[in-house]
DNA sequence: TCAGTATACGACCAATTATGTCGGCGTTTC
DNA sequence: GAAACGCCGACATAATTGGTCGTATACTGA
C-alpha cells in the first residue's frame, strides 16, 4: 500500500528529535522513546541500525546514547528509510536476485522503475533538518530543489 | 517498505495488456491471467475491483470479459493503485479516523504528507497508455509533464 | 431451453512481513 | 564494581497479503 513502516517512521522521528537538540551531547534510546511513547527496545534496535549505517554515533556507558554523526542538513530522509527498511522498490518484482520468474511478465516494471527513481529523488532531497525546521514557523517553508522530471 | 502490492502490479499489467489490444472487444480474466502466468481467480477479483471503481466495463457470458471503460490515456496509474490498494499514505499514522494516538507524536507526518502528495502527483501523471506505449520503441520516450516541485 | 462460459462475491486459509519482547553480553562512567 | 548504557540474536505475536474454494448470477448461442 506504498507506505513507510513504523520503524522508518520511528527512525525519522528520532533523528528529528536529535536534530532539534543540537546542544545535547547524546540522548539514550530510552529518552527518545519516552518522548514519543514508543517501545524503547524497539527504538533501540532501530537506532542501532542507523548507527551501523553511519547516520548516528553511539556511545555506551552512563550518559551515553546517540548523536547525529553529521549535520542534520546532510542527512536525507532517503538514507534513513534505506538504512531501516532496506532498498525499496515500488514494484513487487524487484528484478534483484532473480527478477520476475514468469517469462513475459512485468512488462510493467521498467516504466515504474522511473517512478521509483523519482520518488527516491524526492526523498533524497529532504533532509532531517527540513523535518525539524518545519515545526514552528507557520510561515512560508522553503522550496526544496526537488524539481524532478519524469521521462517515460 | 514503500512498495506496491502484487495485486496492484497485476492490475496495472492487466490494464496495460488491454490497452495494447484496443481492437478486441473484451478479454476474460483467464485470458489475461494465462498471458502473464498469474492466478486466474486472483486476477478476476482484481478486475472486479477495477470494474467497481469504474475503470473497466465487464460483460458476462460467452465472449464476455473486461474492457477499458475509457481511453487508456485517460486512466492514471494512481487510479488503478487507489482502486486496488485503497488510499495510500506514506506515513503509518494516517491521520485518518483517529490520527496518531500518542500525544506529541508524529511531528513528522506533516512534512511527509507533502511528500505523499508529490508521489501521488507523479502517479496521477502516468497513464496506462504511457505504460503500454513504452514497450516497443527503444527510442526517446516522451516527457511526462510531471514536473513536481516540493515546498516544505 | 439448456449447456457452456463468463463475471460477482463472500468466506476462508496459507504465507509472508511487520511489530514487539526477552535474555545475555560488552562498555563506559562514577 | 555497580549502574547505565549500547549491541545482538532469537523468539513470539499481530497484521497484512496472497491465493483458494464454493456458490450464485448473467449472458450467449445452438
Amino acid at each position: 500500500m506504498l507506505k513507510l513502516t513504523k520503524k522508518a517512521d520511528y527512525g525519522l522521528m528520532a533523528l528529528k528529535y536529535l536534530a532539534e537538540r543540537p546542544e545535547t551531547v547524546a540522548l539514550s534510546a530510552k529518552d527518545i522513546a519516552d518522548a514519543y511513547g514508543i517501545p524503547a527496545q524497539l527504538l533501540a534496535k532501530i537506532l542501532q541500525q542507523l548507527t551501523r549505517a553511519g547516520l548516528l554515533r553511539s556511545h555506551a556507558g552512563m550518559n551515553g546514547g546517540y548523536a547525529l554523526s553529521r549535520e542534520a542538513r546532510e542527512i536525507s530522509a532517503y538514507e534513513v528509510i534505506h538504512a531501516i527498511d532496506g532498498p525499496f522498490f515500488i514494484t513487487s518484482c524487484t528484478k534483484g536476485a532473480k527478477g520476475c520468474e514468469l517469462t513475459p511478465s512485468c512488462t510493467i516494471k521498467e516504466p515504474l522503475a522511473r517512478v521509483n527513481d523519482t520518488i527516491a529523488g524526492v526523498l533524497k532531497s529532504i533532509s532531517i533538518q527540513d523535518l525539524a525546521e518545519h515545526e514552528h514557523p507557520h510561515g512560508r517553508g522553503h522550496e526544496v530543489n526537488a524539481l524532478v522530471s519524469l521521462t517515460l
